[in-house]
Parts: structure tokens; sequence; C-alpha cells
DNA sequence: AACGCAGGTAAGGGTAATATTCATTG
DNA sequence: TCAATGAATATTACCCTTACCTGCGT
């Protein structure tokens, strides 16, 4: 897509994504501030120079990555990029542009231009080598995502979705001549549209129904357990709301699932509630984590074998409310806010007392101990694939232990 | 002619930010 | 009883990875 064939900027309120200025993300500059302390020690660095160049210079595929991880022991990383990534690939890509004299026109161009290979192929790798673990494919794809300038518009009007409708059916799912005639990146049409166009005359929203949640529960453990699949990772949410007849969107099950039933299966069909238990085990773990600044945190790894009632993104969302408790948290960094979190947790609250509840007990987890201990959890053979977070070697890894504290359980 | 590779587009899979509703507590 | 607070639930824009394809150089 040649940029001057780029549509105007959507004529709508904002402007945040005016040509020529590329923007840190609206998320960032917006509601939270993030400090990030550049200075500090620990980017990561690769041991094996080779690895680096590989991964910044060869347009290494899912396949070969996974080849090189599994002969010569590759690391690197994947999932979202922090704000310190971002902050070093923007460096970068300044740093590119004043060396060579460009233009905001001219990087923008570099950036989107069609292999035209006799500008810069050297580009990409000299990005990549801003964020050492990242494969190129993935740098390339984040910075052309994040400097698109039709990225980031907000909620979708009717009218939009009127045009996104007509184009499709003009163009069959052919999302970048979609997007040229809705103003819209190619890959949000196509969320749009799989998100909410499709079915949308049948799609239920609102609180489930019980007879709701028993289909989708039964949908996911037959495609899950019932296969002998891994109920947490082996789900194809198309499908799901495919076979829950189209009434709800693949992100409405998956939402459902991983925010409440699943809790719910594995705690033997109990309800689990938040205590204050668990804010001190998240916040003991996040501890340990040793991050600079917590974008770095991959939340899937928080939960362990004893604590596993809470989904990653339960746990993140737990986290900024945790979070928000700590007066002036915005202007802080995260080792400050970290160091009165530690404060104001430090003391394990009691077990609860169930008694004085109703029946919503939780069970299973509570924590016994916690201790600071960083262990080395991933194996060998999992060590090479980094998530989007911590160093080598500071997982997660406070044990906590398990308490079945319901002896009490007054379930009536 | 066959092959490997850069790199573009689409499909598959997932999360973040926020609003609203519901429960609990002082 | 009521208001404040925190937890649960729902919504949807936005993001990352993988699959697949094409054109090109060797």
């Amino acid at each position: 897509m040649p940029l001057e064939q780029l549509p105007p900027p959507p004529t709508r309120q904002q402007s945040n994504s005016v040509l020529g200025v590329p923007a840190r993300s609206s998320a960032m500059s917006a509601g939270h501030r993030r400090t990030i302390n550049m200075s500090l020690p620990g980017n990561e660095q690769h041991t094996n120079p080779e690895h680096a160049h590989l991964l910044a210079n060869k347009w290494l595929g899912a396949n070969k990555l996974a080849e090189l991880v599994r002969l010569q022991g590759l690391v690197y990383k994947k999932g979202k990029f922090s704000a310190i990534e971002e902050e070093q690939l923007r460096a970068a890509i300044e740093k590119y542009q004043s060396e060579k004299g460009l233009t905001e026109v001219q990087i923008l161009e570099t950036i989107f231009s069609k292999t035209d290979k006799s500008k810069d192929t050297a580009f990409w790798s000299e990005l990549t080598s801003a964020v050492p673990l990242r494969p190129i494919i993935a740098v390339y794809h984040h910075v052309r995502r994040s400097y698109h300038p039709m990225k980031q518009q907000g909620p979708w009007k009717s009218y939009e979705d009127d045009a996104l409708k007509q184009a499709v059916a003009d163009l069959g799912q052919q999302w970048e001549k979609v997007s040229y005639r809705v103003g819209r990146m190619a890959s949000d049409c196509r969320d749009r549209y799989r998100n909410h166009i499709v079915n949308s005359d049948i799609r239920i929203t609102g609180h489930w129904s019980a007879e709701e949640e028993e289909k989708l529960t039964r949908i996911v453990t037959d495609m899950t357990i019932k296969q002998g699949k891994d109920i947490d990772n082996d789900v194809f949410w198309g499908k799901v709301s495919e076979l829950m007849g189209g009434t709800r969107g693949r992100q409405q099950c998956r939402i459902k699932w991983t925010d409440a039933l699943s809790k719910t299966v594995k705690n033997e069909g109990r309800k689990p509630r938040w205590s204050p238990q668990d804010a001190f085990i998240l916040v003991h773990k996040v501890d340990s984590l040793n991050v600079r600044d917590d974008t770095e945190i991959d939340w899937k790894l928080i939960p362990d074998q004893d604590w596993n009632l809470w989904s990653a993104h339960t746990l993140q969302r737990r986290w900024l409310t945790l979070k928000k408790g700590v007066k002036g948290y915005e202007d802080m960094t995260h080792q400050e806010i970290m160091d009165i979190l530690r404060i104001k947790k430090a003391d394990l609250p009691p077990p609860p007392t169930s008694v004085t509840r109703k029946k919503k007990e939780r069970k299973v987890t509570s924590a016994a101990a916690v201790t600071d201990s960083p262990e080395t959890r991933m194996g060998s053979d999992t060590a090479a694939v980094i998530g989007s977070s911590t160093g080598p070697g500071t997982t997660a890894g406070v044990g906590v232990g398990v308490q079945p504290d319901d002896s009490t359980d007054s379930e009536s």
C-alpha cells in the first residue's frame, strides 16, 4: 500500500493519527503515563551473537524458529511489546531518520515501502537490533501497525459498519481493499467484521443464562478434556462461537470461559472469590519477578500448581486495581509502587473464617507461606522461548502452600 | 527448472481498557 | 437503610503470531 494511496485521515473527532506524527500509542499517552527508567541495567542481551544475528537478519518463520529453539537452544521473545521495547524502537527509528537525514514522510515511506529494496533492507535489521530478543518479523509487524496512519480510531460508527458491510459484499474478504474503502486498517476491518458484523442479527449481549453457560461448558470440555487436550490452551473460539449457534461471538465465549466458567470448573463447581490472601500472593509474585516495568510481566507465568484459579487476564486486572490503590501511582516507577505494596501487603491476612460468610467460600487455594525464592521453573525445553516478561531465571518463584482451608465450609 | 528467501495479506489466537452491575461492609 | 467501596461481569478496540501466497534472484 503505497503511502500516497492511503486515504486521508478520518475527519471525525480527534486527530491522533495525523500522517507524519507517528505518535506514541494513545494507550500510553492517555491514562497512565509510564515512567521508564532506561538507565536500569538488565537489558536482555544475547549470549550467543550468532543467534542475535539470525533474529535480526533472517526472516524466520514459525517452523524455522521452533527448529532453532529445539536444535540450537535459540532464545527469543514473544508476546506483547513492553513499554521499554516500544521506547527502544522509537529511539531506533529516530536515530535512523536523523542519520539518513530523512523527513517524516520519508521515514514513513521506509516503513511502508513495498519491496523497495533499493531503499534499505538493513532498516528492519537495524530496528530489530534495538530489541535484541525479537525476531525481525515480529518487529516488522509491530512497527507497521503502530505507525500506521489509520491506527486507533476508537469505536466504530454505524456508517462505518455500513461501509464495511457493503465493502465486504462487493469485494469479499480482501481486507486491504476493504480497508481502503472504509478508512480503517485492514486488520481492524477484519476484526470488526468477524467480531460484530457476522451474525449481528442473532447476536445476544448481556448476562448469560444458565443454559448458555452449561452449553459453553459442554462445548469447551468436549473440545478439550474429552479429546485429551489442554483446557486452557486448546480451545478454538471461532469454532466455539459457531457451535453456540452464532448467538455469542468468539470474544464473548472466550472471556466468559476464562474469566468465569473455567475457574468454577477448576474449583469443583463452586465459584471462587478473590480474597486478601490472593492479593497477598499476587503482590509477592509480581515482586519476585524483578521486572523493570509491569508491562514486561507475562501474566500467564504467574499462576502455579497451587494457585491457579485465576486467569492471566483476571490477575492482570487485579494487579491494576492493587496498583491504583497506591496513591500517586501514575507518577511512580514500578519499583516505587512495588516498595509501597510490599509494605502494604507485608503480612499475610488471616484465612477467611468461613462461618461468617455465606455459601460462596473459596476452596483450594490460600497461602500458607510465601517465600521469595526465585527458581528456574522453565524446563530446558521451554526455556528457549521467553514470554513477554522476565529475564532468564526470574520466573515467579513464590512457593505457595496449599491449605485446604475449607474444613468449615458452610455449604447449605 | 527448481529452490530458497523476502515480504505482503489473511486467518487464527489473544489481551487491555473501560463501563456497568452486583455484593459487601461500615 | 444507605452510601461507599470493591468485586464480578460484559463489551469491544486493539494487538501478536502463524499460514499462505507471490515475485524474484540464484
